[in-house]
DNA sequence: CCTCGCTATGTTATCTTAGACATAGCGGAT
DNA sequence: ATCCGCTATGTCTAAGATAACATAGCGAGG
């Protein structure tokens, strides 16, 4: 079954998707954004820029960070961090609201594999 | 205010995101791939390119095409593309209905310019 | 005062993508 | 028979994004 891709564009150009939300969930959850990085299999670069590329998004940022300190550092949400997650949650929970029908029927009339892609 | 870009992605890996939706309406209104270009603003290749990813990432095409004849030929929407178009459509304000509230408290705290891009 | 693991950032190589250009073929209308 | 403009496709280059590697700094806890 296909799956709906939701993602918020702002005027800046700066968007947010279900894999910079899903980044935010792992940085809750564990703490920190090296542990994100490695449970969503990505570089910690990488994570570092996602999360790096929101707080600038936005006049306040969505995760604080420390060096340093006990098992060398950390991060969490801010209060704010929590607040967008929970907004895109919510977003995204709308859309995906009363599709089935349309979605079902145009799964049913698509090729299993696409053409191309070595 | 931010806008909601939906897209449907298919087990293939094959998308249709509202890029695409917007150049079936042009071919749809104009009735030429090269014209639906202009309109866009892309290259007649790329238009042809989206065009002909779509027609394979289904059972059957999206669009009719036929070269040569009177004015140098053009091209229609089958009654699926005429269908998926409209299942696109649905999908996509369905998405887009009760978000005003997230989307608004979220604009209220981003930023206008984003950091970089040259 | 040293260690440990995480934050933070730079550099370079690679891979993918987008764009620019070029060209062949088609067939109704004139 | 020719023209016109659109379909269809190929090649090459520029640019942008991704990944790989490297390294400096921080501070609580042992």
């Amino acid at each position: 079954m296909p799956r709906l891709k939701v993602s918020i564009v702002f005027e800046s150009g700066a968007r947010i998707g279900p894999g910079k939300a899903r980044l935010l969930e792992f940085v809750r959850d564990t703490g920190s954004i090296s542990a994100a990085a490695r449970n969503m299999g990505m570089s910690y670069k990488r994570a570092w820029m996602l999360i790096d590329s929101m707080n600038q998004a936005f006049t306040e940022p969505l995760v604080a960070a420390t060096p340093g300190g006990a098992g060398g550092g950390g991060a969490a949400l801010t209060a704010f961090g929590e607040e967008v997650l929970e907004r895109y949650c919510r977003i995204h929970q709308s859309a995906i609201a009363r599709t089935d029908e349309d979605l079902v029927a145009l799964a049913s009339r698509a090729r299993a594999q696409a053409g191309a892609k070595v």
